[in-house]
DNA sequence: TTGTAAGCGTTATCAG
DNA sequence: CTGATAACGCTTACAA
């Protein structure tokens, strides 16, 4: 069956030189005459030769492995298009790097058991993509462990907490301009849940364009970013009897439960009430009317985040928040 | 910082006993007395002891970690419902055991540093999740390497290969056994490609229920699974111009790209054509009309691959053809 | 039932 | 620039 796997022993006498230089032929080659490196490297071809993982963290106290670190509720997480985007964007990038990317599920249920797998110096650094109050344990344990957030946790004032993020707030603004530029003015918008930082910016920016125009009028409701939320809160928004012709959503699911409850009650997108949201993902897409929307760069973000982390890993220091750019994409919703 | 991790020796100390004897507890604890369990446990529990996983696979032979093979296409992969449903529960089910899962990203560049990887004692066993052509190649690790696929690869004869699916035929055949019952004579159905076992199962199901019937008149075409595809296809079928009352769609998406053109040409659903499918998935619960479908457990399907694995890799014989009941669910399509 | 001691395959230190 | 040699933290015969 199984070739057992030669070592670095026995391409260290194929090619006629010593255990510690095929070694720093694989990690360092720079440190080693061309013409060694590459009979190193020719013994290593012909033996077909693959360090072995276990021994190399053992020595070298690094183990080449990255945590993903997502929520209990997997499959709702993996739903959500967002995340389904992002898990690929960050395993594509660190598979082009030495390392290795494994899921570890927070479990709610026996929190020690995660930190301890974690600050026990058998992963590199984590990715943390969701946050809620719970994740109060991973800005913690950012501290002894290289660690990146999507978005801004609660709690991101740590000095050792890391973020990637898109502008919120700015979108949420860039947004609402719209359509304010559109000639709205009775302005009305669903946002997300109060514990996540995501949702409090996108609804800082739609009070900022609002206050800007003078428009503020105080239509706002929560929901959790679904489709489901979303109908219930705009069911809100509309018993509230005040006028609405301009409605930003935070996101292209809560959009999407919006608009059905509009058609239900005859009310016509953008004729009556134009719309702008956050996300271009199958909702914003397939919607009809197609929803005009800030586009955040999915695949940017996974990138971005791992490759902070990596050279956060690396020892250098990299910024506390990284912003990556997002753009508006006008389709028929407004 | 970093408290530096207690090792097993220092519990070994603490609790006066040897190494070998807090290994053991660790790793068979019946095979230790009562008394001497728990004072090491103590110990354990006091220091906050976890053991390195590095030293632990280099001494054992056993990396006590599961990769999940995607393919290199991965955001496609996570955007299909199927599979962004999958992953979660196969994560979920390991999560309750010993075993870490690893994402690995398929390179079809360069296959052969997958295979190294996966070959050279880095992982215990091996997850494959999407099959294609390109999948023989994991056919062929699964001889010297415990895998497990979900569905039937092509090549799926060799002995060492063990799947977990669904009765693909048996599904579609109840699916379009349903449409005759519904007093459907002129069925037609659209079909994943050609190239994966799953779609020509469901085919072959679609076909022996026509059969049956004595009703079959060759109205098939081929679909990717995805909704454009699958509106493609409904436009093929339409243009042959032959009557249609009935057709089964092998997925939810196809059924879902079906149902556009359909309403495009205004043809009633299901007064003009009833129709059923596979997957009940967002697709299939937000059509309008929703979708009467057989139901794939997904959740079950990931821990039945989970678990048959972990049996595999303890070396149990466990059957090459592990098949999961789908349950018919019937809503208003038909 | 328990302890001793020899690895597991690397990296890292330190001479040469 | 290269080669011994000692870790790395654990498992596992083998002895006692």
């Amino acid at each position: 069956m199984q070739a057992p796997s030669p070592t670095l022993e026995m391409v260290a006498a194929r090619a006629g030189v010593s255990k510690s230089t095929v070694s720093r032929v694989v990690n360092s080659p720079d440190s080693v005459p061309a013409k060694v490196v590459a009979a190193v490297n020719a013994a290593i071809d012909e033996l077909g030769y693959v360090p072995n993982l276990a021994a190399r963290s053992l020595a070298s106290h690094r183990s080449r492995t990255i945590a993903l670190i997502i929520p209990e509720d997997t499959a709702a997480f993996f739903t959500d298009p967002y995340y389904a985007a992002l898990v690929p964007a960050v395993a594509k990038y660190l598979s082009t790097t030495e390392y290795t990317l494994t899921l570890v599920i927070a479990s709610e249920s026996e929190p020690d058991k995660t930190r301890r797998h974690l600050l026990s110096g058998n992963v590199d650094g984590a990715v943390v993509l969701s946050h809620h109050a719970s994740d109060l344990v991973y800005v913690e344990i950012a501290r002894s462990l290289p660690t990146v957030f999507s978005g801004r946790p609660p709690g991101s004032e740590d000095p050792h907490t890391h973020m990637v993020d898109i502008d919120n707030v700015g979108a949420a603004e860039q947004a609402t301009r719209y359509l304010l530029q559109h000639g709205r003015r009775s302005l009305a918008t669903i946002t997300g849940p109060q514990s996540m930082t995501s949702a409090l910016d996108r609804f800082e920016g739609w009070m900022r364009a609002a206050f800007a125009a003078g428009v503020n009028n105080g239509l706002v409701e929560y929901a959790d970013w679904s489709e489901a939320s979303g109908a219930d809160a705009m069911r809100r928004l509309l018993a509230r009897g005040q006028p609405i012709d301009g409605l930003f959503a935070a996101s292209a699911q809560i959009a999407t439960g919006a608009m059905e409850v509009l058609r239900e009650r005859g009310i016509r997108v953008p004729a009556d009430i134009a719309i702008t949201t956050v996300d271009n993902d199958h909702f914003a897409r397939n919607a009809s009317p197609a929803l005009t929307t800030i586009e955040q760069p999915v695949t940017m973000l996974g990138a971005t985040i791992a490759a902070s982390l990596v050279r956060l890993i690396a020892g250098e220091a990299i910024g506390r928040l990284t912003l990556v750019p997002t753009t508006l994409i006008e389709r028929e919703s407004v």
